[in-house]
DNA sequence: ATACTACGGGG
DNA sequence: CAGTACGTAGTAT
């Protein structure tokens, strides 16, 4: 019998604490209580461990003290496990014991209670994930409102649900029925929320989905629940959800019923121009997904035509159905990276990559008798170097517009670096290899009779990956292949950000020096492998870090190009050590590169890569985004550089005649606090207050739209007039040009060779043709 | 030059 | 709840 680990808390009981561990099997799902486990963290001695036992001892709340034998870096040591009676003391007895004269430090004294239980119990969550068949449900709402969606005034209308065993809903209240077979209508709102609560229970579902989920649905739904002294009991058992801070967003938490959003996932898997549903759902499935206007929310369902109405129930079904299915593809690489990294899914699936390696540090540390070093304070944080290493390998790109390129990734070559040359922050410059051990280009060099801790963890990574990639040559069963086939990238994922986690600043194992070593020895077979690309004919258009993009400009055959690369790949990959690999990564018909860092390319399915150039954000106006859309789309599909500078120029036109509408022109700023709360008012703030002044209400939370008008002053803040107060060709033209529409298509158009003032129609005609 | 504030997704 | 992102860009000061 599988049991599936899905989800951990505890709870107290008689002061003390109990764990509860979520699991499934093939019976169903099932909570086992465990008591007895007791909290604990290490602490130093400054030099005598006993005179710090005989402290700690007498400190309320401690049970007990053991002197154990740890590693820390490379000595061995006396360390002090201080075992407590409750997690919730730790913060304050870490402090207490840190400020004993007889104290150096504590250690691990930050590590979860579950987390830590996880890991020393040995409990690998989600182990049999895929046979113990785990029910995901999606769920989506919908709020039919005019502006913001403001949760103490306007309701949740809609609701769609759509779960793994085929079961599919839209809830509705305040129309009568329609006749879609998902579509139900309910008595009121309350009814509504109490189907979607009732089916996640009956249809025993185990995880559930949405999209922005942490940041909308979910805090909405609790607002609303407030508001109709409702208790949202979506978790196992009708647990409450609980919505939690993490970092500036939050997290819907509910107990033994993980919540999943999707929209974290897909962000740390996917590298896409925009994160929005449809342009993930597309991305992945290849096909449009049916999207309709924000605007339209409201307007279909107060509609008396049923059709529209009909149209909004679809809409509302087709995001639930989607989310399902990107989440039933995604899940499974998150189910493997719990495995991995021996964390609950809920966590694992909100942490970005840094934070998974070190979990995984965290654990394999533990196992191997290491003490884990502190995270860096925030004074050590703002001393740690985040300037540029000297080894990374940037090239300034070739500008202009290419076709035909390859992308090829050296991300992989890293963790083979790290193990062959045992790069660890342990092994950095040891006492006993100055003269043997091979310097790297930034002069330092590593042990080579001990091995390091973390060469060690990437080797079993990839020794791992390499076992199953065995299985998965052996394998027939297209549903075994494919799960063999997640299990191998999770390891992929891990192994390939160690390299970038010795270069993060919050890293525990931090190592400037290890980052620097690392580059500066992948350069050299990044150089090798550029030359070998120029030998093969190649042009190598751009390179950073860990990536090439290289042309073939005097052939014309997209096969034969893509043919190329490929024996280039192969041969290049016979050379390498075995456990390297250069990787294929894409073939873009076009690109256009401007700078280091700032690029766009075009893929065969007309999707854009952009980075760098990013001004799809609300406190752009429409003007700017929309015309540096059009700039791409004519350099990128087009391939009509003078079509690009000419729509720039027309639109230069148009806002100076005062013919652009203002919705165009708005720009959209939150005010995310309350007015005395700013020490630094920008524009948005600046139009609030002038707007107060005429008797308008603002409020936190509100998103301030505003319209740069012409008044004589250098601060935007005396210009910036909430829309409302605004008519039609009231604005600001200069600002408009310079500050909007040139900053975001010039940083594009200058690597074609045009400059502004053309653009504005002040210079004469410079390099127009030769591009 | 430095500090502050905002962006993302969702309706 | 033993844990509070992230990297970057525009504007104010």
């Amino acid at each position: 019998m599988i049991n599936c680990l899905i989800d951990g808390d505890y709870t107290t009981k008689d002061d003390k604490p109990v764990l509860r561990l979520f699991y499934k099997n093939e019976e169903g799902s099932y909570v086992d209580e465990i008591e007895g486990f007791k909290p604990y963290f290490f602490a130093i001695a400054k030099d005598d461990v006993q005179a710090l036992a005989d402290d700690v001892i007498k400190i309320d709340g401690i049970t007990d003290t053991e002197i154990v034998k740890k590693v820390d870096g490379n000595k061995e040591i006396d360390a002090l496990k201080v075992i407590a009676v409750h997690p919730r003391l730790i913060r304050e007895l870490r402090e207490s014991v840190r400020l004993l004269p007889t104290c150096h430090q504590v250690r691990e004294a930050d590590i979860p209670y579950v987390r830590r239980y996880i890991i020393d119990s040995g409990i690998v969550p989600f182990a049999g994930a895929e046979d113990v068949g785990l029910r995901v449900a999606a769920i989506d709402c919908e709020i039919a409102c005019v502006g913001q969606p403001d949760s103490s005034k306007d309701p949740v209308h809609m609701i769609s649900y759509a779960d793994s065993t085929g079961f599919r809903r839209v809830w509705f209240w305040g129309r009568g029925d329609v006749d879609l077979e998902y579509a139900k209508s309910c008595l009121d709102e309350r009814s509504m929320i109490e189907a979607l609560l009732k089916t996640v229970d009956e249809q025993e579902i185990n995880i559930l989905t949405g999209y922005n989920t942490d940041n909308f649905d979910f805090p909405y739904f609790e607002g609303r629940a407030e508001k109709l002294k409702m208790n949202l009991g979506f978790g196992f058992n009708n647990e409450k959800l609980r919505m939690e801070r993490r970092g500036m967003n939050m997290g819907a938490k509910i107990v033994g019923r993980p919540h999943i959003d999707m929209y974290p996932v897909c962000r740390q898997v996917f590298n896409l121009p925009r994160y929005q549903l449809e342009d993930v759902y597309e991305s992945l499935f290849g096909v449009e997904k049916l999207d309709i206007k924000v605007s339209q929310i409201r307007e279909f369902y107060n509609s008396p035509d049923i059709e529209k109405f009909k149209i909004l129930c679809e809409y509302s079904m087709a995001d639930a159905d989607g989310t399902l299915a990107i989440a039933l593809r995604m899940l499974p690489l998150m189910y493997e990276m719990s495995r991995v990294i021996r964390q609950p899914i809920y966590e694992t699936s909100r942490m970005s990559s840094g934070q998974r390696v070190e979990q995984l540090l965290i654990e394999q540390a533990n196992k191997r008798g290491l003490l884990v070093p502190n995270r860096p304070s925030d004074d050590e944080y703002g001393n740690r170097d985040d300037t540029k290493y000297e080894g990374a390998f940037v090239v300034d790109p070739q500008k202009g517009i290419h076709d035909n390129i390859i992308l090829f990734d050296f991300r992989s070559l890293y963790p083979s670096i790290i193990i062959s040359h045992n790069v660890d922050p342990a092994t950095l410059d040891c006492g006993c290899c100055s003269d043997t051990a091979e310097h790297a280009p930034n002069n330092h060099f590593f042990c080579t009779k001990e091995k390091g801790f973390i060469p060690d963890v990437i080797e079993s990574l990839l020794q791992k990956r390499v076992d199953i990639k065995k299985e998965l040559r052996e394998e027939t069963n297209k549903e075994k292949k494919s799960m063999l086939d997640v299990k191998q990238q999770a390891m992929k994922l891990l192994a390939n950000s160690m390299y970038g986690y010795y270069g993060f600043q919050r890293a525990r194992w931090y190592c400037r020096e290890c980052a620097e070593a690392i580059a500066g020895l992948g350069r050299v077979y990044i150089q090798k492998t550029i030359s070998q690309a120029e030998k093969a004919g190649f042009n190598v258009i751009y390179g950073d870090t860990d990536s090439i993009y290289i042309t073939r400009p005097e052939i014309d055959d997209v096969d034969e190009i893509i043919r190329l690369a490929k024996d280039f790949q192969k041969t290049v990959n016979e050379r390498l050590p075995e456990s390297m690999d250069l990787e294929f990564e894409g073939f873009y018909p076009r690109g256009v590169f401007i700078t280091k860092k700032r690029y766009a390319v075009i893929d065969l399915d007309g999707k854009l890569t952009i980075k760098g150039l990013e001004t799809r954000r609300r406190d752009w106006c429409t003007v700017a985004k929309d015309t540096q859309q059009k700039v791409l789309d004519a350099l990128l599909k087009d391939r009509d550089p003078q079509k690009a500078a000419q729509l720039v120029k027309d639109m230069v036109q148009d806002i100076k005649g005062g013919k652009v509408p203002l919705a165009d022109l708005a720009i959209n700023t939150q005010m995310t606090r309350d007015l005395g709360g700013y020490v630094s008012e920008g524009p948005h703030i600046a139009a609030v207050r002038k707007a107060m002044a005429e008797g308008m209400d603002f409020k936190k939370g509100d998103i301030i739209t505003y319209i740069v008008t012409k008044v004589n002053s250098s601060a935007i803040g005396d210009k910036a007039v909430v829309i409302d107060s605004v008519k039609e060709g009231e604005y600001d033209p200069d600002y408009y040009i310079n500050n909007q529409l040139l900053p975001a298509v010039m940083r594009i158009l200058e690597a074609l060779g045009y400059q502004e003032d053309e653009m504005k129609g002040l210079g004469r005609q410079t390099t127009l043709g030769s591009w």
